[in-house]
DNA sequence: ATATAATGTGAATATAAATTCATATGAATG
DNA sequence: CATTCATATGAATTTATATTCACATTATAT
């Protein structure tokens, strides 16, 4: 958490701050991100910095959750509220499209997000143990599913919830082409994501 | 590429330089690794590891060529080299289980693999831009299931490729738990798998 | 207007490696 | 045995940055 300082400052300068720190966060790794380089760009004393946040680490935190919390605006919380009037496929479906209106629209908080993920150490170092979140919103997702009658039986929740947690990673993947938003997709997003819930639900073996 | 002294040394030295290299990679991230450790810990001096190598990023190169051939060697090569005989699904079953025995013999290796793979600007900086080895090797298994009349032909290959690849993460969070093998997974890596491949196969849709 | 608290500052310090280099030792050659 | 070449060494240097600190400035309260 940041300190008091930080959030009595004047908005313009907070602002600044967040902005720089976004920016050096989302063009570098973790430790690769320069404390210096973000005090330039914000224009405040390397000295003031600490007056701000505990340490590197601490900001970092901070990011993270605005990260996160600027994540969750972009799921239709209508719809979650009221799951019941939607199927298990329609749900995950909304989840992939807030997926992409938010990288959309927030390419630098998408990166943040990649270079987080995609490092286990840093989420252990930031989160400590209780890092998996994510396959764990799946689970429960699964089990509504299961549930209403709307997925086979036959499937392991568990595996299954790690899987989808993996088809995530494909998803950033096709959305995000070296370092930035890939222009294919955004032309035909429903497309490819029905494509991929077609893939989630059917498989790819041929039927007759 | 290591100097040529390295490959000059006593094959104890050169073994024991690889091994200190490998712990060390494996249990810290790329930029945390340390050369001091590594030539303490194989019993040189720091200035000899520099008659071996170019430097640091020299030497983790040849640790992941070495770990990408060792990988191969689990590859059941009869069964690639005579891909004819065997459908999509068992060849695809095969990769999943060399992985799984791989992991098993060569946690540390698995590790340095995870370590790699899940850091993109890593492998831009030791691989370039041509990093995406990994969805081109699903790409092509998927010409050949297709050609072959097993896949549904509905399926677009570039997408499902890259779902393939997402998939490997997932399954290497389930061999590969809080820095360790999950012993879980020893015991019925059979069954695993096969779920897994149903889930490629079949997806989850409930059908009557 | 003075005192007190809050914030700002950037040079100095600390830390943590990677890398170099002058020099020593050993091996091969003729 | 002397000379040349290859390898070994670790203290010294370099680089890169995070963090501290003594002091300066500005804001708020009495």
């Amino acid at each position: 958490m940041p300190k008091e300082t930080f959030f009595n400052l004047a908005e313009d300068k907070r602002d600044r701050v967040i902005d720089a720190a976004i920016n050096e966060f989302s063009a570098r790794l973790y430790h690769k991100a320069r404390i210096t380089a973000i005090a330039d760009s914000a224009d405040i004393a390397k000295g003031s910095f600490y007056q701000y946040f505990e340490d590197k680490k601490d900001l970092f935190k901070y990011i993270i959750e605005l990260t996160v919390n600027k994540k969750l605006e972009y799921i239709n919380h209508d719809m979650l509220t009221n799951k019941d009037k939607y199927n298990f496929f329609q749900l995950l479906r909304e989840i992939y499209l807030s997926s992409i209106r938010f990288a959309k629209d927030n390419p630098r908080l998408l990166s943040i997000g990649n270079i987080f993920i995609n490092n286990k150490d840093l989420q252990r170092e930031i989160w400590g143990e209780q890092a998996d979140k994510s396959s764990n919103f799946y689970r429960q997702l699964l089990e509504y599913g299961l549930r209403k009658g709307e997925l086979d039986p036959e499937i392991d929740i568990d595996l299954v919830s790690v899987l989808l947690n993996g088809l995530n990673f494909s998803l950033v993947d096709i959305i995000y082409k070296d370092g930035k938003i890939n222009p294919d997709i955004l032309d035909n997003e429903m497309e490819t994501i029905d494509k991929m819930l077609y893939f989630i639900e059917n498989g790819i073996k041929k039927r007759d």
